[in-house]
DNA sequence: CCGTCACGATACTTGACCGTATAGTAAAGT
DNA sequence: ACTTTACTATACGGTCAAGTATCGTGACGG
């Protein structure tokens, strides 16, 4: 918690340059991946000079890290908009799937996954804050409504980590693939019998009727 | 079924010369991806000339397409080794999944995996040629093994092309992702679990007893 | 009003890398 | 022998991009 204005003398630095340049850059490094994008190009659609930017970020790779680490926390609140009903778990599961299915069909999203993937060997800090606020955050969430759901006696996995993973994994097949490639998203009447489909398969192992 | 020597005047191409030339590229792109590996790097590694490289393929994206459509067709044949049984439906899908995590874990596919969603919006062909004859194949030959278990009285999913889908998409989850950014593969343990509770959530769901 | 810092504009340095050009050598046919 | 083709070695051209240097201007505090 330091000072908000620490008053140093000379001009102060504007925050709102700081947000236009982690936009752009965002937009290009998900879009394009990290190699295809220039720091020129970020700084021209930013209206940033370049100066400016190398002002904030020493080096091209740590301008990606601050995007990475950008809004990865706002992804995916579970318990946004409904309330999860332990007693329902086909219909809160329906919820869960379709709103994991629209975060896993966004262009941003899918942008994220792939420059990770790219940069698997390379960005290795990058890559563990994202699974760490990303995928493990989202399978915990789904395995504490397990857990409730379980407590209502409402569904009786053998073991509830295993079973959120498992259920969110469901989503990620061919489709998602397909989708990651390039090579066109499902339309939404497909994802909604995926959703249905994977509700069904869950509920028919691990439901307790 | 052209004559294989044709003999044409001069020298002929030397074969060996191609493949090493496939292997350092393949080496190298699915390991560093596609902008990060050089051509002067792969004619170092291969041992053969820049200018022969660029006699056989005009250009890097030639040369990154060639690769792609190697070996792509002898990944995986569902019919190697143990016969699929009709009748034994949790050991068959067993013996499938345990093949099906160790391709998934093996480092040359993973760097395909991550090159080709890396090459979305650039390399369409060699995504599409990857998806048809990559999890497209792999999704229809477990489909096939599946009817031919509903057939044998031993299956009853909804559906069986959704139904293999899901099947092979649960093992995609958490640890899949978790290899695929670089942060550590999940011991042979961990794996052997994972193939035991899909298959117990499959058969719990679609089993005919 | 003056020093200090933020920022813009732009040119520059440096290096990597794709693709080509050139000159020479090796291996096959005729 | 002579031609034709495959191949090596090496150097080169051209482009693009990361990061820097410089000069100028504007904003803020004391």
């Amino acid at each position: 918690m330091t000072e908000p204005t620490l008053s140093r003398p000379g001009r102060p630095r504007d925050p709102e340059r700081m947000r236009r340049v982690i936009d752009a850059a965002s937009r290009q490094f998900l879009e394009q991946g990290f190699e295809r994008t220039s720091m020129d190009a970020v700084a021209r659609e930013s209206g940033v000079s370049k100066m400016t930017i190398y002002s904030y970020f020493p080096t091209k790779a740590a301008l990606f890290e601050a995007v990475i680490g950008q809004r990865t926390d706002t992804v995916f609140d579970l318990d946004a908009g409904e309330t999860l009903e332990p007693r329902a778990p086909a219909a809160t599961l329906s919820v869960i799937g379709r709103r994991f299915l629209a975060l896993m069909r966004a262009d941003e999203v899918m942008g994220r996954h792939r420059v990770l993937f790219a940069a698997a060997g390379i960005q290795h800090e990058a890559c563990a804050a994202f699974f760490r606020q990303g995928p493990e955050k989202l399978i915990g969430g789904v395995r504490d409504y397990l857990d409730q759901a379980v407590a209502a006696g409402a569904l009786r996995p053998h073991d509830t980590r295993v079973a959120a993973d498992q259920f969110l994994s469901l989503f990620l097949g061919g489709a998602h693939i397909r989708a990651m490639l390039g090579l066109g998203k499902p339309s939404p009447e497909e994802d909604a019998r995926l959703v249905q489909a994977n509700v069904e398969l869950f509920m028919r192992a691990y439901g307790a009727t």
